[in-house]
DNA sequence: GTCTATACGAGGATAGAC
DNA sequence: GTCTATCCTCGTATAGAC
């Protein structure tokens, strides 16, 4: 069995690591190579071995941080938890990237839209689409256990909350007590909404 | 009588206007001095000229910002729309900038937050502010008009809302048809929450 | 107020040695 | 895989002429 504890991460991971730090923080134009160089311990011509181009990077970037937020969702489908409370967990993962200073990095990513390459704005097209149907399901599933009503549909409220979600990081961001201002902003309208009668 | 419809505007404001497209389409990051060279047509030295350097430029931008918003909202305080309608019209706002593929200003600088000077972030701070100031009063008033309740308080809502239509947008300029998706994720919404019983 | 010229660093990217 | 060395462009900002 391999120990996966004190097993060394591999270098194209670490990169991935540290720019999703970084563009999670900053933002896709604010974040340079040589800045993963610094952080990683290699020199910058040598992170072009890994990733050809700054938006092949990101490109990856997205791409893998789309399947950890799956992954996430499905963990939370999995679990024996009311359905109230795993939209509660959804909104969890978002508390908890704002905890360590970290926006949704497509919410990043959609503000710096307009100057993405189309591969890149394709992957963030994808993201959205993927957790939108995800909440869709469990919000639908929801209304068909006349736990809560969705106005006009499943997908619409999705997308609304989702976007509540991702407007309540930036705003709470700027803001003393970062944590505590998205709470007071989320949860007192999710528990009005989707919550068991 | 001065004639406001011909007369032309100073360089200063030239600029500002640039600038503030520029950076609520591209963010802080990806737009230059070059940039609005090239459009108001003076060469990128001149700039400095009005000025000095590119945070205070951004400084003054969003007191400018600010200080158009607080006149919009007014506008819409002083109309006699019954305030269900006044709710619709500062939710307005996003949607036409929406329109023209601007993101509010404000929006975009949080998500820029960590990269700018303590000037610029004193000044979103004080633009949120008041945004949610002037929203948690009209929100105040139709509780008290009892046209709808605000749980747990006027304040929280305007935080929430504002937070909404600012995900909104970012969420809706990755989809084909912005504004159709803007609509449909706001209004079903606000029409539930803040309409007339 | 606006210009030219220039300084100086940072940006992404490549070539070739090891 | 990672290094050094280098290229070329773009970034903000300044000095001094007009």
């Amino acid at each position: 069995m391999v120990d996966t504890q004190n097993m060394e991460k591999n270098t194209a991971t670490q990169i991935l690591d540290v720019a999703q730090e970084m563009v999670r923080n900053r933002g896709y134009s604010a974040f340079s190579y040589a800045d993963i160089s610094k952080q990683v311990g290699i020199r910058k011509a040598s992170i072009h071995y890994h990733f050809s181009t700054k938006d092949e990077l990101v490109k990856e970037l997205v791409k893998r941080y789309r399947e950890d937020m799956m992954r996430a969702c499905d963990r939370i489908s999995q679990s024996s938890l009311d359905l109230d409370q795993q939209v509660i967990q959804f909104a969890n993962l978002y508390r908890n990237g704002l905890e360590s200073q970290q926006i949704c990095l497509c919410a990043m990513l959609a503000a710096d839209y307009a100057v993405l390459p189309q591969s890149v704005q394709n992957e963030i097209q994808t993201f959205f689409q993927v957790a939108e149907d995800w909440l869709s399901n469990l919000l639908q599933q929801g209304s068909d256990a006349r736990l809560w009503t969705c106005h006009p549909s499943a997908d619409q409220e999705a997308k609304g909350l989702i976007a509540m979600l991702q407007g309540a990081q930036l705003l709470a961001r700027s803001q003393t007590n970062s944590t505590d201002t998205f709470e007071q902003m989320v949860y007192p309208l999710l528990k009005a909404k989707f919550s068991k009668p």
